[in-house]
DNA sequence: ATTGACTCTGACGTTACGTTAGGCATTAAG
DNA sequence: CTTAATGCCTAACGTAACGTCAGAGTCAAT
């Protein structure tokens, strides 16, 4: 088990050492080990992610959604790659007809393309995500760092979200069935598991913050029949445990 | 024959007006009619080229290599076609290739790909282009201006150039056979030829700029060589030819 | 102890636009 | 004919994923 110099890991897989400062700059790959004197050493397992972060940046994912991909669970990663697989095999199709009409324009010698010929390009344009987190907790850092972050989700990145943000709900509600308490461990565990949905998802949540967001929970309508048409009382339950969660962290 | 707004245009085109205006002040696309309340209207032929550009974008040329393509005559532009049709092909193999990988990865459900199969990224560096042109005229701002110009050139790009150049000296050479004179119609017609063919593939040269140049291919040993080794006695016929094309325009 | 290779942190440059911001122009409605 | 409501303008900063210096500290070898 040895660890390497940027300068090493770079030449090994022929990028630039800016590229692993950029990484380790935003995140996407932070070395294990830093020197005293500030110099970055990588160990096997920062190569076996740089790998992947590599294949995933070959197959055209943003350095955002890498981000998120590799801090999902394998299984979850299975589901991202299958669909990449179909973005690339859409890719493969688009260029391929691009082939046929680059043929046609040579075989003829006629480089101007007929307008019907030109429906080709007008799809053209990047998959538009819809906005749907119509946040309304104001204008806040963490608003905006969240609409950023959103703005780069696909359609089944939001399934994705909402699928662990119900199954998490889920958890809460049997847990209420089981009339555990709202203080016990097993709440307070479900609510960390939520703050770090945040994390994920949307924005930097502290416990503290998440705290806050409690608050909203029973005081806002919106939220509050959210969670009370899942189950009557939920939207105080998971209130408390989130509370709760925070006084086991101080 | 009629003139679209830009809204209309970027309607028509699914594009964004920012493009448009973005197209405008690189001189991709320059509006024919600019109304005195600075409104850009666009003629059909504006909106053939932008057809073509909008085709080239989908191909991943760079704006800059648009400009010159469209710049160029109708069957070089074949020629370009011809090789952009290879870069797609090459495209779809790779892409192919990432499809198996991903595919195989799929049905082993084995999400780390061993490193002997991690070889098809490794060569995925984008084409390096040679720097040829080790231009000895200094560091002026005309120099910036190429080096910056000509590294996104492609080796067929060079080709292109430097069978231009080769041409246009090819005439001159036979102007000199033919007893023709160096300040006559037809020497300082290449000259301007020459002159513009600095201005599309370089830098911005001015007449005066290009006259400047003409007192170093007779000053300077290692362009002197290259002309005289066409033919004895060009060099000082191009650099006259040039100098009177400066006169004739001024 | 000094040289040369390696690395560090800024910080600005690049491409192809997106995104306001502030201000005229044009057109439709009253 | 005035007032909105659009449409368009320029200017200028923001974005992604790095490239490219610049100035300075670090490491290994001589």
């Amino acid at each position: 088990m040895k660890e390497y110099s940027i300068g090493e890991v770079a030449k090994l897989f022929q990028i630039s050492i800016r590229t692993l400062h950029h990484y380790d700059a935003i995140g996407l790959l932070i070395p294990t080990i830093r020197a005293e004197s500030g110099y970055r050493f990588y160990t096997e397992q920062n190569l076996d992610s740089l790998k992947n972060i590599l294949i995933y940046r070959a197959l055209g994912i943003s350095l955002q959604r890498i981000k998120v991909l590799l801090a999902q669970q394998p299984e979850t990663q299975i589901d991202m790659l299958r669909e990449q697989k179909r973005l690339v095999d859409e890719h493969i199709e688009r260029l391929k007809k691009i082939q046929q009409q680059l043929e046609q324009t040579l075989s003829k010698g006629d480089l101007m393309m007929k307008k019907n010929e030109f429906s080709i390009i007008e799809g053209f344009d990047p998959d538009k995500y819809e906005q749907e987190v119509v946040a309304s907790w104001g204008d806040t850092d963490a608003y905006k760092e969240s609409s950023r972050r959103t703005k780069s989700y696909s359609k089944s990145d939001w399934q994705r979200c909402h699928q662990q943000r119900d199954d998490l709900n889920g958890e809460m509600v049997q847990l209420l069935r089981n009339g555990e308490s709202a203080v016990g461990e097993q709440a307070i565990n479900v609510a960390e598991k939520m703050r770090q949905h945040i994390c994920t998802w949307y924005y930097q949540c502290s416990p503290a913050m998440h705290a806050q967001l409690a608050e909203m929970y029973v005081a806002d309508d919106r939220f509050t029949d959210a969670y009370e048409s899942l189950n009557p009382g939920l939207a105080a339950f998971v209130s408390q445990a989130i509370k709760n969660n925070l006084n086991r962290v101080n």
